[in-house]
DNA sequence: ATGCGGACCTGTTAGC
DNA sequence: TGCTAACAGGTCCGCA
Protein backbone atom coordinates (compact mmCIF):
# COMPACT_ATOMS: atom_id res chain seq x y z
CA UNK A 1 0.00 0.00 0.00
CA UNK A 2 2.09 2.98 -1.08
CA UNK A 3 1.77 5.66 1.17
CA UNK A 4 4.24 8.37 0.87
CA UNK A 5 7.36 7.06 1.45
CA UNK A 6 6.38 4.82 -1.33
CA UNK A 7 5.45 7.10 -3.89
CA UNK A 8 8.93 9.19 -2.81
CA UNK A 9 10.44 5.46 -3.24
CA UNK A 10 8.79 5.41 -6.89
CA UNK A 11 9.39 8.63 -7.98
CA UNK A 12 13.28 8.00 -7.44
CA UNK A 13 13.46 4.71 -8.78
CA UNK A 14 11.90 5.61 -12.22
CA UNK A 15 13.34 8.76 -12.34
CA UNK A 16 16.73 7.85 -13.74
CA UNK A 17 14.53 5.67 -16.58
CA UNK A 18 12.21 7.90 -17.88
CA UNK A 19 13.29 11.44 -17.30
CA UNK A 20 14.18 12.78 -20.71
CA UNK A 21 13.13 9.88 -22.83
CA UNK A 22 10.42 10.28 -25.68
CA UNK A 23 7.15 8.60 -25.39
CA UNK A 24 6.28 6.13 -28.75
CA UNK A 25 3.42 4.48 -27.88
CA UNK A 26 0.61 4.63 -25.32
CA UNK A 27 -1.03 1.63 -24.52
CA UNK A 28 -4.08 1.15 -22.04
CA UNK A 29 -5.77 -2.14 -21.49
CA UNK A 30 -8.39 -0.57 -18.59
CA UNK A 31 -9.11 2.97 -18.99
CA UNK A 32 -11.64 2.12 -16.01
CA UNK A 33 -9.75 3.35 -13.07
CA UNK A 34 -10.61 5.63 -10.17
CA UNK A 35 -10.06 8.59 -12.65
CA UNK A 36 -10.98 7.30 -16.18
CA UNK A 37 -7.94 7.52 -18.44
CA UNK A 38 -8.23 10.18 -20.98
CA UNK A 39 -9.38 8.64 -24.04
CA UNK A 40 -6.84 10.26 -26.34
CA UNK A 41 -4.09 10.51 -23.63
CA UNK A 42 -2.06 8.82 -26.72
CA UNK A 43 -2.70 10.99 -28.92
CA UNK A 44 -1.56 13.61 -26.59
CA UNK A 45 1.75 11.87 -25.66
CA UNK A 46 3.10 10.51 -28.63
CA UNK A 47 6.46 12.04 -29.13
CA UNK A 48 6.69 14.40 -26.29
CA UNK A 49 9.36 13.95 -24.08
CA UNK A 50 9.56 13.80 -20.28
CA UNK A 51 10.91 15.86 -18.22
CA UNK A 52 12.00 15.91 -14.57
CA UNK A 53 9.50 13.81 -12.27
CA UNK A 54 8.29 15.44 -8.87
CA UNK A 55 6.59 14.37 -6.16
CA UNK A 56 3.38 16.45 -4.38
CA UNK A 57 1.75 14.96 -1.30
CA UNK A 58 1.03 10.97 -2.53
CA UNK A 59 0.87 12.53 -6.12
CA UNK A 60 3.46 11.49 -9.20
CA UNK A 61 3.61 14.51 -11.62
CA UNK A 62 5.57 13.32 -14.90
CA UNK A 63 6.00 16.85 -17.05
CA UNK A 64 6.03 16.41 -20.70
CA UNK A 65 6.82 18.45 -23.63
CA UNK A 66 6.66 18.66 -26.93
CA UNK A 67 4.54 16.26 -29.52
CA UNK A 68 0.67 17.77 -30.46
CA UNK A 69 0.25 18.92 -26.90
CA UNK A 70 2.77 21.48 -25.66
CA UNK A 71 3.65 22.13 -21.90
CA UNK A 72 1.50 19.03 -20.02
CA UNK A 73 1.35 17.24 -16.76
CA UNK A 74 0.45 13.58 -16.01
CA UNK A 75 -0.70 13.36 -12.27
CA UNK A 76 -0.44 10.18 -11.18
CA UNK A 77 -1.51 8.72 -7.81
CA UNK A 78 -1.04 4.91 -6.46
CA UNK A 79 -4.54 4.84 -4.66
CA UNK A 80 -3.37 1.82 -2.37
CA UNK A 81 -2.58 -0.97 -4.79
CA UNK A 82 -1.08 0.40 -7.68
CA UNK A 83 2.89 0.67 -8.53
CA UNK A 84 5.05 1.67 -11.42
CA UNK A 85 8.15 0.02 -12.64
CA UNK A 86 10.02 -0.06 -15.73
CA UNK A 87 10.20 -3.41 -17.65
CA UNK A 88 12.03 -4.39 -20.76
CA UNK A 89 10.04 -4.26 -23.80
CA UNK A 90 8.58 -7.38 -25.06
CA UNK A 91 7.87 -8.24 -21.54
CA UNK A 92 4.56 -9.59 -21.77
CA UNK A 93 2.19 -7.73 -19.07
CA UNK A 94 0.21 -9.41 -16.70
CA UNK A 95 -3.55 -8.93 -15.25
CA UNK A 96 -4.26 -5.49 -13.60
CA UNK A 97 -1.04 -4.03 -15.72
CA UNK A 98 -3.46 -1.25 -16.92
CA UNK A 99 -1.10 1.10 -18.83
CA UNK A 100 2.23 1.66 -20.45
CA UNK A 101 4.26 4.46 -21.87
CA UNK A 102 6.53 2.56 -24.25
CA UNK A 103 9.66 4.52 -24.43
CA UNK A 104 12.72 5.63 -27.20
CA UNK A 105 15.08 3.46 -25.17
CA UNK A 106 13.50 0.29 -25.20
CA UNK A 107 12.06 0.59 -21.83
CA UNK A 108 8.25 0.71 -20.93
CA UNK A 109 7.06 2.49 -17.88
CA UNK A 110 4.12 0.41 -17.05
CA UNK A 111 1.25 1.02 -14.38
CA UNK A 112 -0.08 -1.60 -12.44
CA UNK A 113 -3.33 -1.40 -10.01
CA UNK A 114 -5.32 -4.42 -8.68
CA UNK A 115 -8.07 -2.81 -6.90
CA UNK A 116 -8.05 0.67 -9.46
CA UNK A 117 -7.79 3.31 -6.65
CA UNK A 118 -5.11 5.17 -8.49
CA UNK A 119 -5.42 6.78 -11.60
CA UNK A 120 -3.12 8.52 -14.47
CA UNK A 121 -4.77 11.58 -15.71
CA UNK A 122 -3.53 14.43 -17.83
CA UNK A 123 -3.25 18.11 -16.53
CA UNK A 124 -2.85 20.79 -19.53
CA UNK A 125 -0.89 23.52 -18.59
CA UNK A 126 0.16 24.83 -14.59
CA UNK A 127 -0.62 21.68 -12.98
CA UNK A 128 -0.79 23.48 -9.68
CA UNK A 129 -4.05 24.89 -10.16
CA UNK A 130 -5.49 21.58 -10.92
CA UNK A 131 -7.67 21.53 -7.40
CA UNK A 132 -6.49 18.15 -6.46
CA UNK A 133 -3.14 20.03 -5.82
CA UNK A 134 -3.99 23.20 -4.87
CA UNK A 135 -5.72 23.37 -2.31
CA UNK A 136 -2.94 20.40 -0.48
CA UNK A 137 -1.27 21.60 3.01
CA UNK A 138 2.46 21.48 3.16
CA UNK A 139 4.59 18.49 2.92
CA UNK A 140 5.49 16.99 6.30
CA UNK A 141 8.87 16.82 6.13
CA UNK A 142 9.16 20.66 4.88
CA UNK A 143 9.59 23.75 7.33
CA UNK A 144 6.46 24.90 6.69
CA UNK A 145 4.73 21.82 8.83
CA UNK A 146 5.71 22.04 12.12
CA UNK A 147 3.44 21.99 15.94
CA UNK A 148 2.88 25.64 15.47
CA UNK A 149 0.74 24.77 12.62
CA UNK A 150 -0.98 21.88 14.10
CA UNK A 151 -1.65 24.04 17.13
CA UNK A 152 -3.24 27.03 15.08
CA UNK A 153 -5.17 24.85 12.64
CA UNK A 154 -6.69 22.79 15.22
CA UNK A 155 -8.10 25.25 17.81
CA UNK A 156 -11.76 25.11 18.48
CA UNK A 157 -12.20 21.79 16.35
CA UNK A 158 -13.83 19.01 18.20
CA UNK A 159 -12.29 16.27 15.50
CA UNK A 160 -10.42 13.36 17.09
CA UNK A 161 -6.65 14.24 16.53
CA UNK A 162 -5.84 11.17 14.38
CA UNK A 163 -8.35 12.05 11.38
CA UNK A 164 -7.06 15.66 11.81
CA UNK A 165 -3.54 14.84 11.18
CA UNK A 166 -4.72 12.82 8.40
CA UNK A 167 -6.46 15.72 6.79
CA UNK A 168 -4.58 16.64 3.70
CA UNK A 169 -5.71 20.58 4.33
CA UNK A 170 -3.27 20.20 7.58
CA UNK A 171 -0.80 18.22 6.18
CA UNK A 172 -0.04 15.63 3.02
CA UNK A 173 1.30 12.45 3.29
CA UNK A 174 0.17 11.26 6.62
CA UNK A 175 -1.55 8.37 5.92
CA UNK A 176 -3.51 5.81 8.64
CA UNK A 177 -0.22 3.86 9.22
CA UNK A 178 2.13 6.79 9.99
CA UNK A 179 -0.96 8.39 11.71
CA UNK A 180 -1.15 5.83 14.17
CA UNK A 181 2.56 5.18 14.36
CA UNK A 182 3.45 9.15 15.01
CA UNK A 183 0.84 9.36 18.06
CA UNK A 184 2.01 6.58 19.59
CA UNK A 185 5.60 7.81 19.50
CA UNK A 186 4.26 11.19 20.79
CA UNK A 187 2.42 9.80 23.04
CA UNK A 188 -1.08 11.35 22.16
CA UNK A 189 -4.45 9.45 22.63
CA UNK A 190 -5.45 9.32 18.92
CA UNK A 191 -9.36 9.97 20.07
CA UNK A 192 -8.39 13.11 21.94
CA UNK A 193 -10.45 16.26 20.82
CA UNK A 194 -7.62 17.82 17.90
CA UNK A 195 -8.57 21.10 19.65
CA UNK A 196 -7.71 20.51 23.22
CA UNK A 197 -3.81 19.44 22.65
CA UNK A 198 -1.12 22.05 24.05
CA UNK A 199 1.48 23.18 21.51
CA UNK A 200 3.77 21.00 23.29
CA UNK A 201 2.29 17.81 22.64
CA UNK A 202 1.67 19.11 18.94
CA UNK A 203 5.76 19.80 18.66
CA UNK A 204 6.24 16.42 19.39
CA UNK A 205 3.65 14.68 17.21
CA UNK A 206 5.25 16.94 14.63
CA UNK A 207 8.77 15.82 15.01
CA UNK A 208 7.32 12.29 15.30
CA UNK A 209 5.62 12.28 12.06
CA UNK A 210 8.78 13.47 10.64
CA UNK A 211 10.83 10.97 11.93
CA UNK A 212 8.84 8.15 10.92
CA UNK A 213 7.87 9.05 7.67
CA UNK A 214 11.98 9.99 7.04
CA UNK A 215 12.83 6.88 8.78
CA UNK A 216 9.99 5.00 6.28
CA UNK A 217 11.98 6.71 3.28
CA UNK A 218 15.11 5.67 4.19
CA UNK A 219 14.06 1.67 4.75
CA UNK A 220 12.15 2.04 1.08
CA UNK A 221 15.29 2.59 -0.25
CA UNK A 222 16.23 -0.72 0.43
CA UNK A 223 13.32 -1.70 -1.66
CA UNK A 224 13.98 0.32 -4.74
CA UNK A 225 16.11 -1.97 -6.33
CA UNK A 226 13.91 -4.72 -6.07
CA UNK A 227 11.32 -2.32 -7.24
CA UNK A 228 12.76 -1.13 -10.34
CA UNK A 229 14.03 -4.63 -11.12
CA UNK A 230 10.61 -5.35 -11.62
CA UNK A 231 10.14 -8.17 -8.95
CA UNK A 232 8.40 -8.54 -6.18
CA UNK A 233 6.61 -6.52 -3.15
CA UNK A 234 8.82 -4.19 -0.78
CA UNK A 235 9.65 -5.68 2.29
CA UNK A 236 8.59 -2.46 3.71
CA UNK A 237 8.71 -1.09 7.32
CA UNK A 238 6.48 -3.38 8.79
CA UNK A 239 8.67 -4.82 11.23
CA UNK A 240 10.03 -0.78 12.48
CA UNK A 241 6.09 -0.84 13.00
CA UNK A 242 4.84 -0.32 16.86
CA UNK A 243 1.19 -0.20 16.59
CA UNK A 244 0.07 -0.33 13.49
CA UNK A 245 -1.27 -3.73 12.80
CA UNK A 246 -0.44 -4.70 16.03
CA UNK A 247 -4.07 -4.70 17.85
CA UNK A 248 -4.12 -7.29 20.88
CA UNK A 249 -0.22 -7.91 20.73
CA UNK A 250 1.35 -6.35 24.07
CA UNK A 251 2.86 -2.61 23.77
CA UNK A 252 6.87 -2.43 22.97
CA UNK A 253 7.30 0.35 26.03
CA UNK A 254 4.78 -1.00 28.73
CA UNK A 255 3.79 -4.55 27.90
CA UNK A 256 -0.11 -3.58 28.10
CA UNK A 257 -2.50 -4.93 25.07
CA UNK A 258 -3.01 -2.42 22.39
CA UNK A 259 -6.37 -1.76 21.57
CA UNK A 260 -8.15 -1.78 18.25
CA UNK A 261 -10.46 1.17 17.67
CA UNK A 262 -12.29 2.83 14.91
CA UNK A 263 -11.85 6.81 14.24
CA UNK A 264 -13.38 7.87 11.05
CA UNK A 265 -14.06 4.85 9.39
CA UNK A 266 -10.40 3.91 9.94
CA UNK A 267 -8.70 1.07 11.89
CA UNK A 268 -6.93 2.71 14.76
CA UNK A 269 -4.50 0.95 17.09
CA UNK A 270 -3.02 2.57 20.30
CA UNK A 271 -1.36 1.74 23.62
CA UNK A 272 -4.10 3.07 26.17
CA UNK A 273 -1.48 3.05 28.70
CA UNK A 274 1.09 5.11 26.93
CA UNK A 275 -1.08 7.06 24.89
CA UNK A 276 -3.10 9.73 27.17
C1' DA B 1 -17.61 25.76 8.11
C1' DT B 2 -17.29 21.23 10.25
C1' DG B 3 -17.72 16.49 10.57
C1' DC B 4 -19.52 12.34 9.17
C1' DG B 5 -20.79 8.52 6.04
C1' DG B 6 -20.80 6.47 1.48
C1' DA B 7 -18.72 5.22 -2.92
C1' DC B 8 -15.06 3.42 -5.52
C1' DC B 9 -12.42 -1.78 -6.22
C1' DT B 10 -10.71 -6.45 -5.52
C1' DG B 11 -7.31 -9.53 -3.15
C1' DT B 12 -6.80 -11.28 1.33
C1' DT B 13 -8.27 -12.69 5.71
C1' DA B 14 -11.59 -13.90 9.28
C1' DG B 15 -15.50 -16.36 10.50
C1' DC B 16 -19.11 -19.64 9.94
C1' DT C 1 -12.77 -27.81 3.69
C1' DG C 2 -15.50 -24.58 1.38
C1' DC C 3 -18.02 -20.76 1.33
C1' DT C 4 -19.33 -15.87 2.36
C1' DA C 5 -18.64 -11.55 4.61
C1' DA C 6 -15.73 -8.21 6.27
C1' DC C 7 -11.73 -5.63 5.70
C1' DA C 8 -7.99 -2.74 3.83
C1' DG C 9 -6.65 1.75 1.86
C1' DG C 10 -6.92 7.40 -0.12
C1' DT C 11 -9.76 10.66 -1.97
C1' DC C 12 -13.85 12.86 -3.37
C1' DC C 13 -18.70 13.82 -2.95
C1' DG C 14 -22.95 14.77 -0.66
C1' DC C 15 -25.61 15.62 3.37
C1' DA C 16 -26.74 17.41 8.06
Amino acid sequence: MPELPEVETTRRGIAPHVEGREIGEVIVRQSRLRVPVPADLGERLVGSRIGTLARRAKYLLLPVSGGDAGEATLLCHLGMSGSLRIVRIGELPGKHDHLDLVLDDGGILRYHDPRRFGFVDWLAGDAERDSRLSRLGPEPLSEAFDGERLYRLSRGRRLAVKPFLMDNAVVVGVGNIYASEALFMAGIDPRRAAGRISLARYERLAAAAKEVLAAAITQGGTTLRDFVGGTGEPGYFKQRLNVYGRHGQPCRHCGDELRLITLGQRASVYCPHCQT
